[in-house]
DNA sequence: GCTAAATTACTGACTGGTCAGTTATTAACG
DNA sequence: CGTTAATAACTGACCAGTCAGTAATTTAGC
């Protein structure tokens, strides 16, 4: 072995970018594989490094998980609530702008596979459950139901029991998110994302529609 | 140590019983901690078996996983189909049947577990995925589309993407089942069924009203 | 500017524990 | 007694976590 020839990796050093390359690779295959089955051994390869390179910046492979989610959704809630503050009036635009909104800021991309990890994984950590649970899914409860309030305050959607509708709401988009890394890699030709997005919001607006309330409501 | 006093177990022989008592404990264990992360031991403990039994009656961890799926969804998919077959015309107490259906035979029982791990564990069996989408979600797909169809056929319903809807309309039952297995465990006070139930079924129902039919149809 | 010493990011072989799967043995039942 | 369901001790592969050592970079001395 001379000087010459492909030496299999340059080794840099990056302190600055490795925690971050480190999750990312970590939560592409947590939610591939699950947290159980993924070797530690693998993340830091597909982030290329070492696994010991892995613990320079991680205890454990749970504090690994946590850093996972904690790092990855929070901003995009915090983009969501600026979002409801500087909102100009129409209800419907705004349910729109949140729904389409998750999916382009988190359904659509590398962190559609959180809700997957986290229902997987909710009962294995609890700590970090209640976590994801207050900081990520009741403050996006809180956003839809503010935002459907809104509508029926100004009398364009219908009086709807406001805090279970928006657990209703967010599930189809959670539905197709889940079935993006789970049975889509085995089921060709399903689930167009588009034309589901569009038949979805048809039918909560027609759903909601102030004018079709049917029967008696309570008052 | 003498004769009497409270021996461990009895060890009694019963060939029959045996393999629905496997799965059933594989399928509470699957679903609470996903499948890498449970042990056999485990299972076969809460069977009241020792882990060699086990290996009498399944080759492997995978061959428990498989059993598992295919044994315990398929027979309810079945009676779904019977019930389309026999039931009278109204397409809304229809839809209702078929949805509170699944809710009472599959989300509010043990079964309810079963789409937290298919969904998992899809891609990494992607054999077993193939099968369930096959014998458990396209027939249960079509079972909703033929209700749906039905109730446009009669003009009750809108002229909607039957395709996309039917899932759309099993999503707040997955979502709802999800949680049960996942978050419910460690947020208190949270989805009451019955309410989550009735606001959803109201919301369809409005969503399909053909009464409600607001913008212009494509013909 | 050049070299050597000091620092620190990084590596990969190693360890100890865990767990899927096996096998020798035991006990139930006819 | 013979058959077989069931067990429990065993094995070997695997993997999270460790650590002695190496390579990259910075600092000090000249």
């Amino acid at each position: 072995m001379t000087v010459v020839g492909a030496r299999a990796a340059p080794r840099r050093r990056r302190k600055q970018a490795r925690p971050q390359e480190l999750t990312a690779a970590a939560l592409a295959l947590f939610v591939e594989k699950g947290f159980a089955a993924t070797r530690l051994d693998e993340v830091a390869a597909r982030a290329g490094v070492s696994k010991g390179t892995l613990y320079l910046y991680f205890d454990s492979k749970e504090a690994l998980f946590k850093a996972v989610i904690t790092e990855g959704v929070v901003p995009v809630i915090e983009q969501g609530e600026a979002l409801l503050e500087e909102f100009p009036g129409d209800p419907v635009a705004l349910l729109r702008a949140i729904l389409f909104g998750w999916w382009e800021r988190i359904g659509n991309t590398e962190l559609g596979g959180v809700p997957k990890l986290m229902f997987s994984e909710a009962r294995n950590f609890p700590e970090v459950a209640a976590y994801y649970h207050e900081a990520v899914i009741h403050r996006g409860q809180r956003l839809i139901r503010l935002a459907i309030s809104r509508g029926i305050d100004q009398g364009v959607f219908r009086r709807v029991d406001v805090d279970t509708i928006c657990n209703v709401l967010i599930s189809p988009l959670l539905h197709l998110a889940l079935w993006r890394h789970s049975f889509a890699s085995c089921c060709a030709r399903d689930m167009d994302a588009e034309r589901y997005l569009e038949c979805y919001f048809d039918m909560v607006m027609n759903g909601l529609g102030a004018a079709s309330a049917p029967s008696g409501d309570q008052p």
